[in-house]
DNA sequence: ACCTGAACACCGTTCAAGT
DNA sequence: ACCTGAACACCGTTCAAGT
């Protein structure tokens, strides 16, 4: 009868003890994209950090983007799916900012967010917010209408914010709202505005009004 | 005095008549990039089709990125900018449906929508677009809002549309649809609303009814 | 069934050199 | 000032071969 003696663990290979799975190639996937963003992951690299071959990857994945495709619907496991509540807003509103959250979490994401095909996390969120707006009356064409509104709302947002935030060039921003206010006769009411000017107004506050907007006007 | 003969005209290479300059660049970038997306756009393919070294390229730009900022702002040429009326809401509607219509004209332009700085055909249009929404009695932060929200809208719009049409298989679309169809027991709304049914809804005409709520809640 | 190794056809970018 | 050629350090993907 054989027990498990600590010489035998330390026998065993240290750095590759798992075997390879789609969950393990997501789960690094995700790492590598949040640290090195989308250009970050290469398959070699993938593959190096899973110690493994570039080659053997392909065994578990037809092409790189499926990769990509994986990685993106794995995220939204983080945005959570409480109980509905008779208030129906404030449901769509939970969802929505965690939506966005977690793609701000994961800046590389928005840009994904057109993919031809929905991984099932996304269509359990889209049927969650769907469900949430039929409590509030809403069906056919005004469904229609308000999901694409706030879907489209907020991966807008967190595309435009998320490539803002890691501009490469930390001084561009400042450059761009420096090009405005120096050209403010081509500019007048983008300079009076302060548009680009990050400092004016909290991002999170103006993301929630929109939000608001959409809800107050739909229903 | 020299007069411009027919022979020295044929005697002129015929191949790279005219010198390398950025708009030359640029021009032949939205070409490549309409025809093969944005994977298609590489600097050896970009410099060929221009009868030129792809190390040339880099005398006129610093790196690849800029010719994809350069290509994104130039289309946006393509969104007319009509003197105002007074009908403040009917100028922003005109303005936000040109600026979807040329996205979706060049499918490659959504995912690239977040680029950290605008060019100065968007900022235009951001100034036509503010001034119709200060028009409206928008101003400070109402207005912030509702520029954003407009912005983001038709970003997201236009990602998820153009990627949804020129999905790489055509058949991945009513894949996913029968996925839900399939699964009804996990998906009963989204089967219900007939959500990714291409053919339930015409895009155009719930973009514009998103867009409609937008501007009837705001002002 | 699962992974390796070698190979193919590419990339972006640098830099010395030409004109 | 503007472009070429060679070179570097990479890519994604295929495929025969190993176990």
């Amino acid at each position: 009868m054989e027990t498990t003696s600590i010489w035998l663990r330390d026998d065993a290979p240290p750095t590759r003890p798992s075997p390879l799975t789609r969950e393990r190639i997501v789960d690094a996937a995700v790492v590598l994209l949040d640290r090195d963003g989308v250009t970050g992951l290469t398959m070699r690299r993938l593959a190096q950090a899973l110690g493994v071959t570039a080659t053997a990857l392909y065994w578990h994945v037809k092409v790189k983007e499926d990769v990509l495709d994986l990685a993106f619907d794995h995220i939204f496991d983080e945005v959570p799916l409480p109980d509905p509540t008779p208030d129906w807003r404030a449901d769509v509103r939970a969802l929505i900012r965690a939506w966005r959250d977690v793609m701000l979490r994961h800046p590389w994401s928005p840009g994904l967010a057109g993919r031809p095909v929905p991984g099932p996390r996304v269509l359990t969120r889209t049927e969650y917010l769907q469900a949430a707006l039929t409590r509030g009356g809403l069906a056919d064409r005004d469904l229609a209408v308000t999901t694409r509104l706030l879907a489209n709302y907020v991966i807008g947002a967190a595309l435009t914010e998320s490539t803002y935030h890691r501009s490469a060039d930390p001084g561009a921003r400042a450059d761009t709202r420096r090009h405005i206010t120096v050209n403010a006769a081509a500019y007048p009411v983008l300079t009076a505005s302060g548009h680009l000017d990050a400092d004016r107004w909290d991002s999170d506050e103006l993301f929630g009004r929109g939000l608001d907007t959409i809800l107050g006007a739909a229903g």
